[in-house]
Formats: C-alpha cells, structure tokens, sequence
DNA sequence: GCATATACGGAGTGATGACTTCGAATATAC
DNA sequence: GTATATTCGAAGTCATCACTCCGTATATGC
C-alpha cells in the first residue's frame, strides 16, 4: 500500500492524485477537502480513499516529499561556507515559497517544543536543520548570539504564515524580510 | 436587537453568551462551534440563535468590542508625546495578548490592502491607527524610514500569529519580539 | 394572583465532509 | 480470447454544524 501498486491505471491515478492534492492542500491548507482532491484528479472519491485509506495519510504523503526536499537542501546548504548567506537564504525562500503552501506552513508550525512531541517526523527534522542553519551563521558572526531556535522558528512560521495569509506585494515582502534580517543581524 | 432586549432573563443571558463567546472564539477562532457557546454558556442553542441570528454576527459582536478597545487604545497613544514607545508598546501588547484571542487575530489578518475591500471596519480601522503610531513613531526618529505599513502590519500579523499557534516560553516571545523591534529600529 | 407577551430549549432540517459498500469495468496472466 | 483478480466510481452512512420550529415555561404589567 505504501509500495506502488501493480496495475498501470492505478499507479497513474496514485501519481495524480498526489500531484493534485499537492495543489489542493498547499491553496486551501489542511482543511480542504478530499472530495476536491478527487474532483480535480479526475476519479472518483472511493478511488482516493483506496490508495491513501484516510485524510492525514495523504495529506502526510503530501508533506513528507516537501520536507524531504527542504530538508536535504538545508543539509546541503549546511556545507556550505558561506554560513551567513546559506542561513538567510533559506530562510528567505521558505517564506518566498510559503503562499502556495499553506498545508506545509501549519505542519511546520507544530515543530515546536521539544516536549510537544506530537509533531510529526518532516516538521522536526526541517526544524533542527534549520537548527543547523542557524548555529553556524551565528559562529560565523553573521546572526546574533543571543537568537535562540525557538524565537527564529517562531519568526520563520510568522512570516511565512503573514505570506501565505495576505496579499503582500513583492516589495513588501521584502522588506518586511530586511526587517527580520536585520534584527537577526548581529548587533 | 442590536439594543438590550426587554426581560431581565433574556438581557442576562445575552451577557453571557458574549462573554462566553469571547473566550470559545478566542480559544478556537471562528472556526469554533455556536453549540460550544451554547453549551458553555448554559442555555439551549437556540437562545443564542435568537440572540445573534447568525454565527458570523454573534462573531463580529464579539470583535468588534475588542477591536473598539485596541483602537481606542492606538489613538491614545497616538497623543503620547513618545512616539517610539507608544509604537513599540503597542506592537508588543498585540503581540502578548494574541494567545487567546485567535479570532481577533484571524480577522486583524484580512485587514490587508486598500483595495481589498472585504475587510469588516473595526480591522481596517486598527490598522490605520497602526499606521498612525508607525508615522509618528517614524518622524521622531524610532522607526526605519523604509518600512511601510504594509510589511509592518504583515509582521505584527505574523508574530502574534505564530505566538497564538506556538507554545513559546515567556523569554523567547520577548527575544522575537526585540528581533523584530531591532529590525524596525533606524539604519 | 392572573393574563399574556416574551423568552426558553429540545428536537428537527439541510448541507458538508470523511469514509464504506458493492456491482460494473478492465488490465494482466494464461 | 478468456478468466479472474484488481481497480474503478456512484451512491450510501455517519458525524458535525449552522440554523429553524414549536410546545413549554416564566417575567412582568395589571
């Protein structure tokens, strides 16, 4: 079931449907539904139902490919020696990419506390990589000492959840990312 | 019935169903169910229909107090012959209070661009008094020149909105927050 | 006290959304 | 080509939620 399955026609409508909820829950956050999912993949509700038995496998389906890539980027920016620009840089595309994500945000949003606990895995991992991110910036004097994860994943989410939530002009919201950046700036 | 009806039971009752509704809305946002608020309140639902004909007035009942109380607030401030901390006292009071009130925040978001036009008045008119604290916080010299109300309002919307969804301790909301402030401080 | 207008609440209604059932269609093995 | 195991989708179930109806209870004016 987690493995494709055998006939051609379903591993096709399995495909689609992952790329259409894709959409879906990035336009309409978790919330959406999977009657839509199924409308615009063009089959019908059983047929999602089949190959995802509930709403949060797909929906996690959905996720761990995002965070899967996100994170392999943040570990390979974390190699990077350039720590300062590797940090805002990735920083700054989460929340460049956070208006068509909206599903993604609200999971990364529960990443949190490290007694929480309920988060799932991709959300955690994305958050200590970020984690990673941010320790050798800052040992390279490029972000403050004093910025503790907690606050920066707060910041993360926020602005991307701004993002994502209002119709912010590109101008805008680069500024409102210099703003950010520059209070991240050492002091 | 925008007025205090007649009967003492009835007068009584409507109390209580704002009061209680303030705090479901505020814990759940506008998401939460009008049963709740019956429920919590103690009377049938519907009482509360009969109150409030509609969820989305017994809602804006709700917001519109607290909406008339932050700007009051904002334009007192706006007499202080200190303009930088009445801005950033303000910003950061939105910000404290933003935990229990998702609702208010919800609608705060939607406050967005002159054209929208969809925004219900209490936001926009907060946000123009935000605006009016960002101006004078501005001319004395407190605030960057280069941020607009559009970025400043996206930020204040994001930090409170990542403070609402996030269990942050009491010293990392204060460390976001001086992020944020030492980003709008002046070059 | 009594009459009655006012307010009350429980039991609907209709819409929506997650999830299931089951007979029809069809890809693949032979 | 045919058999059959697999997959398909329309219609149905069940829960939730906004909102309504209507018979019952009671606050208030006399």
């Amino acid at each position: 079931m987690a493995t494709q399955p055998t006939r051609a026609d379903a591993r096709g409508n399995r495909a689609r449907i992952l790329e259409v909820a894709e959409e879906v829950f990035g336009r309409g956050g978790s919330a959406a539904s999977t009657e839509e999912v199924a409308r615009l993949a063009g089959v019908g509700i059983a047929t999602v139902f089949r190959h995802f038995p509930t709403k949060q496998i797909l929906l996690e389906a959905v996720l761990v490919r995002h965070f899967d890539r996100l994170c392999e980027r943040a570990r390979s920016l974390a190699e990077s020696d350039d720590p300062g620009p590797a940090f805002f840089g990735f920083f700054g595309q989460i929340v460049a990419d956070a208006a068509g994500k909206l599903a993604i945000i609200e999971a990364f949003t529960d990443a949190g506390g490290d007694v929480g606990g309920n988060a799932a895995q991709g959300p955690r991992d994305l958050r200590e990589a970020v984690g990673v991110l941010l320790r050798r910036a800052q040992d390279a004097g490029a972000v403050r000492t004093d910025a503790g994860l907690d606050e920066v994943h707060a910041l993360l989410v926020g602005v991307s959840r701004a993002v994502a939530h209002i119709r912010l002009d590109e101008r805008a919201r680069a500024r409102a990312l210099e703003i950010v950046f520059d209070g991240l700036a050492p002091r």
